[in-house]
DNA sequence: GCAAGGTC
């Protein structure tokens, strides 16, 4: 017999063709440069020993396309709700892919699937199975196999090859819906909006003054693209809800009392229980009875000290990477998904697209740390880990997240050559996979709560026993109160230093920073761990946002303001008076995701999601045609505004 | 010229 099997990338297909030859197969070169052809004998339970050629594709092969006939400006925005779509090879490369593919299947018996077990990897399957059609038209949905794994440890592969399942062709259905929807409204929207604002805003890049605009050519070629995308637009609106927020905030003021207590000659701050009051009087008359009942001391009511952790980090996910990335180097998540990447291709990271934040239970921690110990800056710390005798070493804690096929990144290499962004990045996997390795940080902290008449005041002290994690990973800061709490017992009479009546004003929210806008697409469910930055990225090019950079120093960081046009847009869309929708808040998107959802589960056909949801996006599309000039409004609105 | 999702 002979076996054709497909990884979703060669570097799985090469990993697993090791596991399944113990490490005894030929490698050769095919079309494509990403891809291998490797070969080898396997003792698959059902066929015997058989002859296995393993390949891979790279991502998907095929893209959904709308065909020439409804070229841009050749038809009606909105026929593209109903145009026929066609598919085609995403590129040369892909096209080179299938068939080397094709041409395998030609002489294979069996067709075994081995893309990553998620949405996205059932429908690389279907292409797979497509391609080898192709070749060899006796394979079906109904005979072609999948093997289902999470991570490439050879019992599991193995388990994975003797146990194959079919592929699911309702999860096939919710991947072909989600691209039918993304690509009719995409493509209608960014006509439509290209084509209004083509007179009111110019491209900057382009001379204006020498063209009158009548080419056809130069239109295109002048005109300033203003894309519509599910995913651009929801992303859009967080930056424009931030800065609503803190256009329209309206500062309050308020009161508060500050209490300092004296003992042994030191001065010791208290912080009001009620926080603060945006009621002057009534400060003022509770501080005054306060000062009229008990003038010059306070009662000890309350002194606890308790044990207090804090957690070591889980294993890490991209998106925590993008975070962090952002936050402690100030690094764009596209340029930190780049660098994470160059660092996985040599060997030193693991792959770097993952959701799981939980090892598998046979991770071989020891080996991993085992390798850092060479380092000057860390060898000792991981060295420390390794011992026996100390204790320090712990299986990192369990996350709630698994994409059920990458584990946590983690180094996987070890190298002190790196320089830049890579070594920066490398030594934050590598001090993150360590710190989660580590003990958790352990302090003690007290609290004292007094009385002052009718009111109480408390203070808080942290007093760190033990750094464990906190000593590798020097991002996190923990550290023992500078400040110090008097030593007093429950009783005891303090006396007062001062009291003062303090006000203050509210401040505005702070504008939106990367790691906050990662966090919210997250949450959200707009794009994926592989494609928020590339969003981001993408309404930055479109100039719908700016990053800017706010304070200066240490503390300086970077945050997203809207631009006027992205601004306009944003207001616009939100002055159309859709039909309890908005395009600019991530909520269909979500309807999207459970529709898809249920059609995996089976309770909603894929015909029924695609007319619902289209039917909903042609009457946005409808309503925003007819009030087109709302939407051109908002923006000129803005623009005037700027310059007022 | 236009989307979002894979991967290099």
């Amino acid at each position: 017999m002979k076996v054709l099997c497909v990884a979703e990338k060669n570097k799985i297909s090469k990993s697993v063709s090791a596991s399944l030859s113990r490490n005894n197969f030929q490698s050769r070169n095919t079309k494509s440069k990403y891809v291998k052809n490797y070969s080898f004998r396997f003792n698959f339970p059902q066929w015997g020993d058989c002859d296995v050629i393993m390949t891979a594709v790279s991502g998907h092969i095929m893209q959904k396309e709308i065909p020439s006939d409804y070229g841009w400006g050749k038809v009606p925005n909105d026929s593209l709700f109903k145009c026929p779509i066609v598919t085609r090879y995403g590129d040369d490369n892909a096209k080179k892919i299938a068939e080397n593919i094709s041409e395998l299947a030609k002489s294979s018996d069996v067709l075994m699937i081995w893309t990553d077990c998620d949405r996205e990897g059932e429908y690389i399957g279907w292409e797979i199975l497509k391609a080898a059609q192709e070749g060899n038209s006796s394979f079906t949905l109904d005979n072609v196999y999948r093997a289902r794994f999470s991570h490439l440890e050879s019992k599991h592969i193995y388990s994975a090859a003797c146990n194959p399942v079919r592929l699911d062709k309702l999860a096939i259905d919710a991947v072909d819906t989600r691209m039918e929807i993304d690509l009719r409204t995409g493509y209608c929207f960014t006509r439509l909006l290209t084509d209004s604002f083509r007179n009111v805003i110019k491209s900057d890049s382009v001379d204006d003054d020498n063209n009158n605009g009548n080419s056809t050519k130069n239109k295109k070629k002048n005109d300033k693209m203003i894309s519509y995308g599910n995913c651009q637009f929801p992303t859009l609106g967080f930056v424009v809800d931030r800065f609503r927020r803190i256009k329209y905030f309206k500062e309050e003021e308020f009161w508060g009392i500050d209490l300092n207590l004296k003992k042994d000659r030191k001065k010791f701050p208290f912080i009001w229980e009620r926080n603060r009051l945006f009621d002057r009087l009534q400060t003022v008359c509770i501080y005054q009875n306060c000062i009229n009942e008990q003038s010059d001391n306070v009662v000890v009511k309350h002194v606890s000290t308790n044990p207090t952790t804090r957690y070591a980090p889980l294993p890490l996910t991209t998106v925590e990477l993008q975070k962090d990335c952002s936050r402690y180097f100030k690094f764009s998540a596209k340029d930190t998904l780049q660098v994470a990447e160059n660092l996985y291709t040599k060997g030193l990271i693991s792959y770097p697209r993952t959701e799981t934040d939980s090892f598998p239970r046979s991770m071989d921690f020891r080996h991993f740390i085992t390798m850092q110990t060479a380092s000057s800056e860390w060898g000792e710390y991981s060295s420390s880990l390794l011992n026996e005798t100390n204790h320090k070493f712990r299986v990192p804690r369990r996350g709630k997240h698994d994409d059920e096929a990458h584990p946590p990144i983690h180094p996987v290499g070890y190298a002190d050559n790196l320089t830049g962004k890579e070594k920066t990045i490398y030594e934050y996997v590598v001090r993150r996979f360590l710190a989660s390795c580590s003990l958790d940080a352990t302090g003690s902290m007290t609290s004292i709560k007094v009385q002052w008449a009718t009111e109480t005041f408390h203070s808080t002290g942290l007093v760190v026993l033990e750094r464990n994690y906190l000593d590798i990973f020097k991002w996190d800061h923990w550290d023992s109160s500078k400040k110090g709490l008097p030593n007093v017992a429950v009783g005891e009479h303090i006396q007062i230093s001062d009291a003062t009546i303090s006000s203050g004003k509210t401040a505005p929210p702070q504008p939106l920073t990367e790691t906050e806008l990662i966090s919210l697409m997250d949450v959200n469910g707009i794009g994926t761990d592989a494609t928020i930055a590339d969003h981001i990225d993408k309404i930055l090019t479109r100039e719908y946002i700016i990053k800017q950079k706010l304070g200066s120093g240490k503390s300086s960081k970077e945050v997203f303001h809207p631009t006027i046009l992205g601004y306009g847009l944003a207001d616009g869309f939100g002055k159309l008076g859709f039909n309890n929708i908005s395009l600019t808040k991530p909520f269909m998107r979500k309807d999207m995701e459970n529709d898809l959802a249920d059609i995996c589960q089976g309770s909603k056909p894929k015909g029924q999601v695609l007319k619902e949801t289209l039917d909903v996006y042609r009457d946005a599309y409808t309503i925003t045609d007819e009030k087109v000039s709302t939407l051109v409004n908002a923006y000129k609105t803005a623009l005037n505004h700027s310059r007022s």
